[in-house]
DNA sequence: ACTGGATCCTGCCTGC
DNA sequence: TGCAGGCAGGATCCAG
């Protein structure tokens, strides 16, 4: 599942084929994704060049130079594949055999959007089950647009920090599990590395959001700049040469401590507990009993 | 105002 | 072997 930091992975891996080209072609084959394309999508956007690639949160940004910000969420299944103008294909933070498959932008099950550019890159936009989209928003609008306006603090920035993490909970009676899913508060954690980040700052996810002490809030902000950024340097360290298709990784799961263990040792030193399974929100919480409180 | 639950969708896994 | 059913999850909408 595409969380922030495999989203900042996607966003390296499709630099080099999208920044500075020009979108030649754009071949909207499903406008159904989880929300419709905006009318005219492909013809908004043939022609312009990208002139640069960003990310907020889990969203995905390419500045055009027609003003506009082609604004791309990856929902569950999103992906990206990339074909060079050699023909080999590649898929960026998520390495995946494609034998059998045919090449980028040939009709590959799933492929929704297509994108041509002038330096002979094909980028293809594939998701299985469209809960991801895409709009065109203008750039001057963009923060006022329906989807960041109220979106909280970026959690690789400078802003989070135990005071202001202190200070968003505040009388919150929600556990910290659905405070930290709540995208109005902290704006990019998914359900696998809020039980990560819990997991790390010695937290039960069932502890009332309000109740964190200065100490404790300040060590879940640490805990969430920790495991992001290990996640983010994780999925750099898996970019490779779009020639290199080999190699089946996923995303990153060799880096998680208690998501989807459930059983297993908790992996803290000395602790000797168990990770347990816990739902919450109709969602799954992998924690330690022993060692979170 | 806040909170939790249902919803969208499809692939995969389990159990009969 | 085949099929039904459950599960997964981000964002949004809805009900209590």
């Amino acid at each position: 599942m595409p969380e922030l930091p495999e989203v900042e992975t996607v966003r390296r891996g499709l630099e080099p084929a999208m920044v500075g080209a020009t979108l030649t072609e754009v071949e909207a084959r499903r406008p159904d994704l989880r929300f419709p394309l905006p009318p005219d999508f492909a013809a908004r956007l043939a022609g312009r060049k990208v002139v640069s690639l960003g990310r907020r949160a889990k969203y995905l940004l390419a500045d055009l130079s027609s003003g506009d910000v082609l604004v791309m969420h990856l929902g569950m299944t999103g992906r990206f594949l990339i074909a060079a103008p050699d023909g080999a294909v590649a898929a960026p933070g998520e390495f995946v055999h494609e034998a059998g498959e045919g090449s980028a932008g040939e009709g590959r099950r799933h492929d929704h959007v297509v994108f041509r550019l002038s330096n002979g890159f094909t980028v293809t936009y594939n998701d299985a089950r469209r809960f991801g989209f895409m709009d065109l928003v203008p750039r001057a609008g963009l923060a006022a647009s329906r989807h960041f306006r109220g979106m909280g603090v970026e959690p690789l920035g400078n802003e989070l920090s135990g005071p202001l993490i202190e200070s968003l909970f505040a009388r919150k009676a929600a556990p910290l599990k659905a405070a930290l899913l709540d995208q109005r508060l902290v704006a990019g954690l998914g359900n696998i590395y809020v039980s990560e980040a819990l997991h790390r700052a010695a937290l039960a996810p069932e502890r009332p959001a309000g109740t964190l002490t200065p100490k404790e809030a300040a060590a879940l902000a640490g805990a969430i700049r920790d495991v992001l950024a290990e996640a983010v340097e994780a999925g750099g360290s898996t970019l490779r040469d779009y020639r290199h298709t080999d190699g089946s990784l996923g995303y990153f799961q060799h880096c998680f401590r208690v998501y989807d263990r459930e059983g297993e040792p908790c992996p803290t030193p000395g602790c000797g507990g168990r990770v347990e399974r816990l739902v919450q929100s109709g969602r799954s919480t992998y924690w330690c009993r022993t060692c979170q409180s």
